[in-house]
RNA sequence: GGCCCGUUCGUCUAUCGGUUAGGACACCAGGUUUUCAACCUGGGAAGAGGGGUUCGACUCCCCUACGGGCUGCCA
């Protein structure tokens, strides 16, 4: 599914007619890691377009040349892939696309959509600064928009978007609502740069277009935006595409997530072992949400996801709730699968692979991890008395259940097991049974055996870790444990 | 400064003019219990503030406050 490789899509110059397919894209810059925001706009878009049989395309906006760069994009690939958001076609490489970008500037500029303009950086500041001294509107009024080309110099120029002055713009929004913005405060905006480049704004609408996108699903950021772009659309005579503008991802604190807060790239979160299925359910359900449902499966928030229900309001990350979710997910995925991810995490966060045994041997103890654990560290913690090998070493706490009487008891219970049938009810009546001996709780006894077996204070119940282990290697535990006594 | 968006329990949210304002996570108390987790029962916890409209507002309108975004030859 990952490919490195960023394709030139074919241009074509006509409007494409808006066909009934939904198509949507996840557009990011290659200037970082995968952000956990990002993560969740692409998640929408995923969502909509898998939901109603509809494309979900990338396209990596890449025509910063100064911030881009290709390690950028192999780990937003890497990121999507994790999360298991897979994309149709390969991703698309925005700066590959510039000539057509600059064609089609050209051709707003034979509209007279567009005019050039000669100003200079400076004589724009200095025009920002004037007004700005002034009290008037800091917006940029180019004195090329309406001059005689014949006036032109031999300079260089932008291609400025000839924008209508007057009347007022309509961004219909699938979240956000008709929101209106009055046309004189909006600029003349730059297409093209003096150097031929295009500019964002310009080059999405283009790539859009030309993807056949008919629902931008994007952060709230872009709003503004939206009206400018409406106007690049309708200078083309194109088909303005749906907009939903999403609320952005805060931090706990409320505040614009950044990097004080911890995790902000998904990388992290896959680092964290939080298991995908959980990420994905999380994730969707900041911001969005289908009544009361909160555990849900990929098929049912396919089937479930509409713009329509997605907040207004920024919403914050709340590792509590992840860690619930993700709990849930690793008890309800199958243990083949879980094995597997298991083994994903461990690689991905630079452990140690599982050897052979090991992993027979993690598989054998799954069904009784899987309810304890929210992610994979802690799934692996306490699978550890299946993980490690004789003789087990108790850790200081479960040194403590281990002293001379406990000792006694275990060693006075091994014979007993020696024979027994090796099922659980057996089990349970033997250690029952010798605890009463003593006069003693079943809880008296199940310490000092849970240290005798895992070295832990912390492992899943004795008897199932009997099970897993078997008679062989369970006698063999208590015979250290028991023996020096 | 201008323009735009937002504001329901601590957090994520339900509600789309009439509910004792519901659920989930978290928290507290109790129960179950071989640890952890899970599980069961119960509990505290919210409509930013002020005006309207209406028989009736969390819901519609206005103002204020607070938060956020845009205002680039960045994306």
């Amino acid at each position: 599914m990952v490919s490195e490789g960023l394709i030139v899509m074919e241009s074509t110059g006509s409007p494409r007619p808006q066909g009934s397919e939904v198509v949507t894209r996840f557009a990011p810059s290659p200037t970082g890691y995968l952000h956990i925001g990002g993560a969740r706009t692409a998640l929408f878009n995923w969502l909509y377009a898998r939901g109603r049989g509809g494309k979900f395309l990338l396209r990596i906006e890449d025509t910063d040349r100064e911030r881009s760069t290709p390690e950028a994009t192999a780990a937003i690939l890497r990121g999507l892939t994790w999360l298991g958001l897979d994309w149709d076609g390969e991703p698309i490489s925005q700066f590959a696309r510039r000539d057509r970008h600059a064609e089609v500037a050209y051709q707003m500029l034979a509209r007279g959509a567009a005019y050039k303009c000669f100003s200079t950086q400076e004589e724009i500041e200095a025009y920002r600064e004037q007004a700005r001294a002034e009290g008037r509107s800091t917006l940029f009024q180019s004195p090329w928009r309406d001059a005689d080309p014949a006036s032109h110099p031999d300079a260089p120029f932008v291609i400025r978007m000839r924008a209508p002055r007057d009347g007022e713009t309509l961004v219909q929004d699938a979240v956000q609502g008709s929101v209106t913005f009055r046309n004189d405060q909006l600029d003349d905006m730059v297409c093209l740069r003096s150097d031929g480049t295009p500019t964002y704004m310009l080059a999405v609408v283009v790539d859009d277009h030309d993807m056949g996108v008919t629902h931008v699903i994007r952060g709230d950021d872009h709003l503004n935006n939206a009206a400018r772009q409406t106007m690049v659309y309708q200078a083309m005579g194109w088909p303005v595409p749906v907009w939903a503008h999403i609320p952005l991802i805060h931090g706990p604190d409320g505040k614009k997530l950044s990097k004080r807060h911890g995790a902000v790239g998904l990388e992290e979160y896959q680092a964290m072992g939080y298991p995908a299925a959980g990420m994905r359910n999380y994730l969707a359900r900041l911001g969005w949400s289908h009544g009361d449902d909160e555990f849900f499966t990929d098929a049912q928030a396919k089937a479930w996801f509409d713009l329509g229900q997605i907040g207004r309001a920024p919403a914050r990350l709340d590792f509590k709730k992840l860690e619930s979710v993700s709990g849930q997910h690793i008890a309800a995925t199958e243990d083949a699968a879980l094995l597997h991810e298991t083994e994903a995490f461990l690689a991905a966060a630079g452990r140690p692979a599982l050897s052979p045994g090991q992993r027979e041997g993690l598989s054998q103890a799954l069904y009784c991890l899987k309810d304890r654990a929210k992610t994979f560290p802690e799934l692996i913690e306490k699978a550890h008395f299946v993980l490690a090998s004789r003789p087990i070493e108790p850790d200081p706490a479960a040194a403590k259940s281990l002293d001379l009487v406990s000792r006694g008891i275990l060693a006075e219970l091994t014979p007993q097991l020696q024979s027994a049938s090796w099922d659980r009810e057996t089990l349970e009546g033997i250690v029952a049974q010798v605890a009463e001996a003593h006069g003693m709780g079943l809880g008296k006894i199940a310490g000092p055996l849970r240290a005798a077996l895992a070295g832990r204070t912390v492992s899943p119940s004795v008897f199932d870790m009997m099970l897993v282990l078997g008679r062989a290697e369970t006698l063999a535990r208590l015979g250290d444990t028991a023996g020096p006594a």
